[in-house]
DNA sequence: TGCGAGGTAGACAGAGTGGTCTACTTTTTT
DNA sequence: AAAAAAGTAGACCACTCTGTCTACCTCGCA
């Protein structure tokens, strides 16, 4: 069956996302999983195939996620709106589908390999435009910029929860402001009219 | 002298931020400046010390570049605006003094470590605390939600241009729209009363 | 002339890497 | 009950990693 390989993924992914990529060796994840050396190869052709699987699945779940998280929005507004809290409650540990936060697992990966044509970092450029189309998919305007400004802020918001550490005032201070600010003041007036 | 020991960590920071400190041996540090195995470790304890003289040297470089970018702006508006037509010039290679364009040296570096309490991650944290500071003393009033937004602003600019590669459109049109935006609305509408 | 500081070249140790292979056991299917 | 499929354990290979060590060289200075 693919239990096994399921296990694989899992591991793996959770590892990856902890530690990074080129910090985890295959043995480890043998290790942790229990998994035989021999069962993995039978299933990946080499470890950048198992990262694959492992992104592959990390898109997976974020999608998801991201997709009931708008779901049902009435408003720009309100999908500004839900998107940060979201975020918000990501970052303290409260979306159990996307487990403990340590940050965007894209890119993390990303800072890890420059070779840009490689599978791996293309995928990653995959998993942002697709999850801008899941975003522009809500919205009701086909305004650009204000995808664009929602993408900045979400990617900002991201690293800055991650690089600031759990002390530190950044994290809530610029998540509340994400969420304070955008039902005051309307995305119209706040984005377009070039 | 430390002829030697400069030109050892500015190899080592060439070769770290264009493909990560991981992917990165001492060996490769020693191949590409041609110095000997035996001087470098008579200058560094370890791969982490010269490491961490990198990160140094990087952090040194960006604030006294950053220093310059913000001198002499009028108003919290020009403040912004400096700011990210500087960053947009940096993504585009015109910034001679930061080098070629590969994301945020210390978003990067954090990825790819996972122990909170490591020198290398706290001098990450140290970096964005730094520089956060230095745009609070170019910005003439005191509200910290306006300097928050623009951290939030940079780091999602930084990490999009980075991620989205060189041929996708979300580059430019971001950081246009960070210029754009900005003379535009007020800051202060933008941002505070809460 | 000699000495010491600073540097070079590179062998080496010990651990770890991704990946292959043989021999054996367990599970599932027929 | 027998055969086929799936998995295990772990030795092994060739390679890379950081870091140490010996032996030698090349200057400036006295």
């Amino acid at each position: 069956m693919s239990q096994k390989r399921q296990l694989l993924v899992d591991t793996a992914l959770t590892l990856f996302y902890r530690n990074g990529i080129n910090s985890i060796g295959i043995n480890e994840i043998l290790n942790v999983s229990g998994v035989a050396k021999r069962t993995l190869y039978a299933y990946f052709q080499s470890k950048e195939a198992l990262v694959l699987a492992a992104l592959q699945q990390r898109h997976d779940t974020f999608a998801a996620w991201l997709e009931t998280v708008l779901t049902g929005a009435k408003s720009d507004e309100e999908v500004v709106l839900k998107l940060f809290s979201a975020l918000e409650s990501w970052f303290n540990g409260g979306e159990s589908q996307l487990g403990d936060f340590r940050g965007c697992f894209f890119i993390n990966t990303s800072a890890e390999f420059s070779d840009v044509n490689s599978d791996i970092l293309r995928f990653c450029h995959h998993h942002k435009e697709a999850t801008r189309e899941i975003i522009a998919r809500h919205l009701k305007s086909a305004d650009g910029l204000l995808l664009d400004a929602i993408c900045l802020m979400k990617e900002g918001a991201i690293v800055s929860a991650h690089l600031a550490g759990k002390n530190n005032l950044l994290r809530k201070g610029a998540s509340t402001y994400c969420t304070l600010l955008q039902p005051k003041v309307p995305s119209k007036r706040w984005v377009s009219n070039t």
